[in-house]
DNA sequence: AATAAATCATAGCAAATTCATAGGAATAAA
DNA sequence: TTTATTCCTATGAATTTGCTATGATTTATT
């Protein structure tokens, strides 16, 4: 993801996410979810969803079943995912650990200092408020969405 | 930017801070700062580089002076341009005021959600932050960087 | 065994974006 | 008039993104 690019979050990161919690909040009872099912219920393109659940299962937050009757469910409780394995899965280079400096030293004092004071700042902030809120956390924030926003708050 | 894509900055942006505090720097007596000194200063193609500061002209941050010796001065002290002025003038997606909600709004609960939940919040923090720390800031902090690094609190 | 339903995997493509390169017009100082 | 500079626009290559498409594979059901 780029800050680039725009503070914007991109299509797959943002259906990831959803396929995501209309899994988790879909099979609660244990039976599979399809991607029929949630292509219907986001309103999404099948065909693309199935590509983007390819990619949450590669980073081993879904199991497939196949075959009739098939779908996804979860493979760890949605306490247990946070959102910062997901960025890292769906997008690699959203989450950036580090900002190393630049190679050559002598002349780029200030665009080393550029990307580590504000990038890695906000990167900071990015990650920590990512790797302590849960896909639970958030279903609970989609469901309680009339009542006041909390505030959250944050050593950087 | 995307924090898509990337939580990654682009280009344009941050030579566009770069050169941005270069002119800062130096041209402290008045003097101008020609896109030839920047870009040899901080190894960027000349004309790559006057494209980006075409656009801090258009943002109003520098003024250029045509001709024979001349070159681009700031026209407000560094201490009054804020990085969120910069961000919005060289990338206009990557600081969004708000995130409307979609416009079917049967299905797409956990969709809109996704957004004001956590892209909400990041962008919060980002504009936050970009919004009190000013161009004269970034240079103070290249100028201690083997300081120890302060903490900063916010909330969001 | 046959059928149907679903995942799984890959290829491809149009549009947009990004990172530059290039050429030259306009302007101002010497 | 020369030189140095900003200013402006066009162009292109490379990448990314969002999406469509095709079909192989697997499993449950009949």
């Amino acid at each position: 993801m780029e800050v680039t690019a725009d503070m914007k979050i991109s299509t797959r990161v943002e259906l990831g996410i959803v396929a995501l919690a209309d899994i988790a909040v879909n099979s609660e009872k244990g039976n599979t979810v399809s991607s029929a099912e949630i292509a219907e219920r986001q309103n999404i393109s099948q065909k693309y969803l199935e590509q983007i659940v390819l990619g949450l299962r590669q980073g081993g937050f879904v199991k497939g079943q196949k075959g009739s009757h098939g779908g996804y469910v979860l493979t760890r409780p949605a306490e247990k995912i946070f959102l910062s394995e997901i960025l890292n899965a769906l997008d690699n280079n959203i989450l950036a650990d580090t900002y190393e400096a630049d190679d050559d030293q002598e002349n780029n004092n200030i665009r080393a200092s550029v990307n580590s004071c504000l990038w890695g700042n906000i990167n900071n902030y990015m990650r920590r408020f990512t790797e302590q809120m849960s896909l639970a956390d958030l279903i609970k924030e989609c469901q309680n969405e009339t009542t006041e926003k909390k505030n959250y708050m944050y050593y950087i």
